[in-house]
DNA sequence: CGCTTTTGACCGGCGC
DNA sequence: GCGCCGGTCAAAAGCG
């Protein structure tokens, strides 16, 4: 067999004639029983093309619905996140073909001081600074796995021993628009005057760039926003304590 | 000159 | 135990 292995990567195959070209002749019944198999080569050639070609596009199409599906329980979650205290509970499959064997359910560790947001940009700006009001040192850049834009990594330096970071990434699925992850709580009092302002985890605006969320996204964002910094400055004793004092 | 940004190195957690 | 990956550090470079 050594030397034969070039005839079988182009035009031949195991049952193709021109592979095996010193092979005797036994007649007509040969002959014919050669060419059915040829048939037959060339039919099951054109089926295996064919299957590939359908497995190609299923596989894409399951690539697609789990790609939706991911982005679906993302949002659901960032919703979540935004409006709920209760966990947040994450449902995930196993890649293995046995669909029974690990379908399993595990609880994301809620962090109350960790807020996602989505913050339209200019397509046209390439930096990350997602401008909010508070002073942010940047102390790295990663690219990750999940997508091609570099994500950044900043902490707050309005306050030297303020323990809040954020990390700033574009979206994968529309580079217009960044997603901010705030991690911690400010310990010091927002930058009043800042047209845009985060206080704790909890975003007040999110527009770093002239192209604004809609009006009517604004609008409603805003109420929100208006509800959770009441509710922020309810919460923090020191600020209470001081306006039962007065001034 | 001091502060900020950049970027490669390093570290720890996690899955296999 | 090993490799991968996200997060952080820290030295160098950039900038006002």
């Amino acid at each position: 067999m050594a030397g034969s292995d070039s005839n079988f990567e182009e035009n031949s195959s195991p049952f193709d004639l021109n592979a095996y070209p010193h092979q005797p002749s036994n007649g007509s019944d040969l002959a014919a029983e050669l060419i059915r198999v040829k048939t037959e080569n060339k039919k099951l050639k054109e089926m295996l093309s064919i299957t590939v070609d359908r497995c190609g596009n299923l596989e894409n199409n399951v690539f697609e619905e789990l790609r939706k599906k991911n982005l679906r329980r993302e949002r659901e979650a960032e919703s979540n996140q935004l409006f709920h205290t209760s966990p947040v509970w994450e449902e995930s499959e196993c890649s293995c073909a046995d669909h029974h064997c690990c379908k399993k359910l595990r609880q994301i560790t809620y962090k109350p001081h960790v807020t996602r947001v989505h913050v339209k940009t200019n397509d046209s700006d390439p930096n990350l600074m997602a401008k909010d009001g508070f002073q942010w040192r940047k102390y790295g850049q990663k690219v990750t796995r999940d997508n091609p834009s570099p994500r950044a990594y900043f902490k707050c330096s309005f306050a030297p021993t303020c323990p809040v970071k954020k990390k700033v990434q574009r979206s994968a699925e529309d580079e217009s628009i960044m997603v901010v992850i705030y991690d911690g709580k400010h310990n010091h009092p927002p930058p009043f005057g800042a047209s845009n302002i985060v206080l704790g985890s909890i975003p007040y605006s999110a527009a770093s760039s002239p192209s604004q969320p809609t009006t009517q996204s604004l609008g409603s964002f805003q109420q929100l926003l208006v509800e959770r910094l009441a509710s922020f400055l309810a919460e923090d004793p020191s600020f209470t304590s001081q306006l039962a004092t007065g001034p």
